[in-house]
RNA sequence: GCCGGCCUAGCUCAGUGGUAGAGCAUCGCUUUCGUAAAGCGAGGGUCCCCGGUUCAAUCCCGGGGGCCGGCUCCA
């Protein structure tokens, strides 16, 4: 199964035409203008709006930090001449020679490649025309609030065989106050970001003697992974899955005929050999998987048989693309797989689909969108499995009421699957969860299990993973929850505060009472002031602060203060570890799972 | 992998062709304090690594590594 990526907001295709894309269309036409002018030699390609702005690739030397203001104010000077934005509609043979006489290869390819028959327009502001289907606002001045962002490498129609271009990013709302609320909500992402809140809260690291991509989880972030898969263990058991546990490393032959050689072999990691025998790290736990289940003959009464293990799994990642946690080159899923008769496939999704739901609602991911990628150009097995697994998706997501979108011809080769994605706490989404049907890996490892009429049967498999990856999860959570973890999760759930030396013997006991009742409470005895010992603690967004000084100490008592701030009243120490206990318990999962369990 | 930027104390960052600094953290002493930083003092550096230029390199040049923004990729 897959590692899916993160859907970052991106355009592609269509050509977008609400007004907003308009203006930032007509921002990047500006921009482009603006770039020529400074670097006359500079080639133009495309500049087309984007999820939150506009870009410009251009064919010239790389641009430097300080040409950001540079190109800010030539664009200003085109805005303020409020040049009108002119269509022409021009025939392909004056487009080229147009173009062709300024040395603009890029455009006169892509006029080479707009279909025949197709109507070549121009948009021309001041003296800058460029080739562009539109439309555009009127007029430069029309474009009150924009700003160059970054510079970036890319390639020439996306291709890495191609040159590689020069892309400037910039964004334009329609106001002021729109612009700088979407620089404010670019401050919050950056404040909110996985690697930079990862070691201010000593959660995790990544060193560059272990490895790029390699993951070290520190004490902190290793709680808040363990009540995760704690929670996780749980679910698998009352949902009919089956704990497996199975190797990382295994002979090459496993992955040759799992096909991963084949298919796989620029992300696999670290082959070696011994005892002349050759053996790779594994990228999957499928094949893993699909051993045990071969390990035995199996009934069709057997069935679904549910396999889950958080798997670790390696994969060679190129250097380029690695993030933080969101993107590794080992990691762990909570991986399932499920075997099955084909006519369980949507009863079993549907578990699967709820089993997703239910983990993501934990959280506060409410907002849930499914999409379904149906059946490729290279399908692998029978058109009409793939028809009736097809069906089969849509009615699971139709009964369970999901909103979902259709990708078609996106799915697999050996399936179609359905992937969910979650929106955040600042409305960026991510993809975690995904549910992929496979009739291939069952026919290339020739799984079988006996019919009632006694004859082999082919089972089909789901690979399913809710969270996707330990690490990924561990990122989108701590983005979406800022670093302060519900409580719950939160690695340290209270922290006892003395005011002075003289409460120690009290704060001690308090502690030591929290300890008794499963919380996860430590004690800051420092000689500090208390505001010194609050402000660490607030810090570290510790969700409760029990302050204690000698009037507490007297009366037996506690001083609760909450990390946003609310200073609750003294609150007898019984009563406080018994209520904190009730609400640090992880939530309790929706309805009783209907899944049967296998029998045994 | 590709384009660009960056790498200085544990962390965040100043800085210079003549081998280096701040704040926080750490350690010691003083302070015993009631809701977001007490005071004083001390220790701490292969200025990412390897080569080159130079009388002299943390600084300039070349190569390598890592990180960051993108691109490409993510069966």
């Amino acid at each position: 199964m897959s590692e899916r990526p993160v859907i970052r907001p991106r355009e592609k295709g269509d050509v977008p035409d609400d007004p907003l894309s308009r203006l930032r269309h007509s921002a990047s036409h500006v921009m482009a203008d603006a770039v020529r002018r400074l670097r006359p030699k500079a080639k133009v390609t495309i500049g087309p709006a984007i999820e939150n702005g506009f870009y410009y690739d251009f064919d010239t030397e790389p641009f430097a930090p300080e040409d950001i203001e540079k190109i800010e104010a030539e664009m200003a000077k085109i805005v303020a001449q409020d040049l009108p934005f002119v269509r022409k509609v021009v025939s392909r043979a004056e487009a080229l020679r147009l173009f062709a006489d300024q040395g603009e290869t890029f455009k006169v390819e892509i006029i080479q490649s707009i279909p025949e028959g197709d109507e070549i327009s121009l948009y021309q502001h001041g003296d800058f025309v460029d080739l562009c289907a539109g439309p555009h606002i009127e007029r430069t001045g029309q474009i009150k609030a924009f700003k160059v962002l970054s510079f970036a490498g890319a390639y020439w129609r996306g291709d890495e065989r191609n040159p590689q271009l020069q892309r400037v990013y910039g964004t334009a709302f329609a106001s002021k106050d729109d612009l700088k609320a979407h620089l404010a909500r670019l401050e919050e992402a950056k404040r909110r970001d996985h690697r930079v809140l990862g070691k201010q809260l000593d959660l995790f690291s990544v060193d560059e003697l272990v490895g790029p991509g390699f993951v070290l989880w520190h004490p902190k972030g290793a709680i808040v992974r363990t009540v995760l898969e704690d929670m996780i263990r749980r679910e698998l058991v009352r949902r009919g899955y089956q704990a497996v546990f199975t190797p990382h490393v295994a002979r090459e032959q496993l992955l040759e005929k799992s096909g991963h050689m084949a298919h796989y072999k620029e992300n696999l990691f670290g082959g070696m050999e011994l005892d002349g025998q050759r053996y790779l790290v594994r990228p999957m736990n499928c094949p893993f998987h699909i051993a045990i289940y071969r390990s035995q003959l199996r009934s069709h009464r057997e069935l679904p048989i549910r396999y889950a293990e958080l798997g670790s799994v390696y994969r060679y990642e190129r250097s380029g693309v690695l993030h933080g946690l969101l993107r590794v080159r080992g990691f762990t899923q909570d991986d399932a797989h499920l075997f099955l008769r084909e006519d369980q496939i949507e009863e079993e999704l549907a578990g699967c689909v709820r089993f997703g739901l239910d983990i993501l609602r934990l959280f506060g991911f409410a907002d849930v969108k499914a999409f379904l990628a149906t059946r490729p150009e290279n399908f692998m097995g029978e058109k009409a499995a793939w028809d009736r697994a097809e069906a089969a998706i849509r009615r699971v997501l139709e009964a369970a009421g999901m909103p979902f979108e259709v990708d078609e011809g996106g799915g697999a080769f050996y399936g179609p699957k359905i992937d969910l994605k979650i929106r955040d706490a600042i409305g960026r989404e991510w993809q975690c969860t995904t549910f992929q049907l496979d009739f291939q890996m069952p026919e290339r490892f020739d799984l079988e299990y006996v019919a009632p009429d006694g004859s082999r049967q082919r089972p089909v498999m789901i690979h399913r993973a809710l969270f996707g990856s330990m690490e990924r999860f561990m990122a989108v959570l701590i983005e979406h929850f800022a670093g302060a973890f519900p409580l719950w999760l939160a690695p340290v759930q209270a922290r006892v505060l003395t005011v002075s030396e003289k409460a120690d013997v009290w704060g001690r006991e308090v502690q030591a009472r929290l300890l008794a009742a499963d919380l996860r409470a430590d004690a800051d005895l420092s000689a500090d002031k208390l505001g010194a010992k609050i402000r660490r603690a607030q810090m570290e967004k510790i969700p409760y602060m029990l302050v204690v000084g000698e009037r507490d100490m007297a009366a037996r008592v506690v001083s609760p203060r909450t990390r946003d701030g609310q200073q609750m009243p003294a609150t007898p120490l019984d009563e406080l570890a018994q209520r904190l206990a009730a609400e640090a318990v992880p939530p309790v999962l929706g309805a009783t799972p209907a899944e049967k369990k296998p029998t045994g």
